[in-house]
DNA sequence: GCCTTTAGTTACAACAAGGTAACCAGGAAT
DNA sequence: ATTCCTGGTTACCTTGTTGTAACTAAAGGC
């Protein structure tokens, strides 16, 4: 288990923070809600502040989680693309509060760039 | 500037997370929120997992941050206490859909034991 | 005079997280 | 035969976070 998950309060944001606590893990997340399977290259690409190794390593956490499912195909060169599971669209509601609430702190004028575009 | 308020990509999400991210953050806002001010003593006792030293670290930083207030009488023994601010009360409906969420994972069936109590 | 109380701070140590660079497989293209 | 391509992994190192123990001030009670 993930020293982040230890829960000695058992309180239910610590837990919340087990899954999507962590540096990237939101903005992973959100690159990944769009519906759409995702492949690791382009998310990478999208997200050059990560570096290959930690991304992979959010992406095999988020997926042992259950919040986001991995399919594999067997080619060469490999295909790798990930998706939201069931689980992590339940995370969504979250993800917008903390997405509104950092557009907010941005710019109240600004309007946000949230658009779920959700199967 | 905390390492964790950087934010090359400018993303709402990450920015929130440089506010309520961290280990115990979002479980020490939960505790202020009570909206009545708050000891600090009196959070260490509700919170034993937290080291004092590490307490007082987040409640500097929250404070910095403009989340909440820190209101110090000149006395002996020293009296300090909290409560959130304008801006942290903001945060009520990001840390209550982490904690939706949270209490969720936990047991569907158990009731919320969230009750905001904010004048 | 000595002990208690509160809200911290400081120095130090331990640990967790994040980053870098190098490397891999194996089929397709050149 | 060599190079390119993807989605990683590994070893190693640096940075950041958390924890422990000891200490402080200054008033009040005994």
């Amino acid at each position: 288990m993930r020293k982040v998950h230890q829960n000695p309060d058992n309180c239910a944001v610590v837990r919340t923070m087990g899954y999507i606590g962590g540096k990237w893990k939101p903005i992973v997340l959100i690159r990944i809600l769009t519906g759409v399977k995702v492949r690791f290259g382009k998310l990478a690409v999208q997200m050059p502040d990560i570096s290959r190794k930690i991304l992979a390593q959010q992406l095999r956490e988020l997926e042992e989680d259950g919040l986001i499912i991995r399919h594999s195909y067997m080619e060469k060169p490999p295909r790798v693309e990930y998706e939201l599971s069931e689980l992590g669209k339940t995370l969504i509601p979250v993800l917008k509060a903390m997405h509104d609430w950092g557009a907010q702190m941005e710019d109240p004028a600004k309007r946000s760039t949230w658009e779920p575009i959700i199967p």
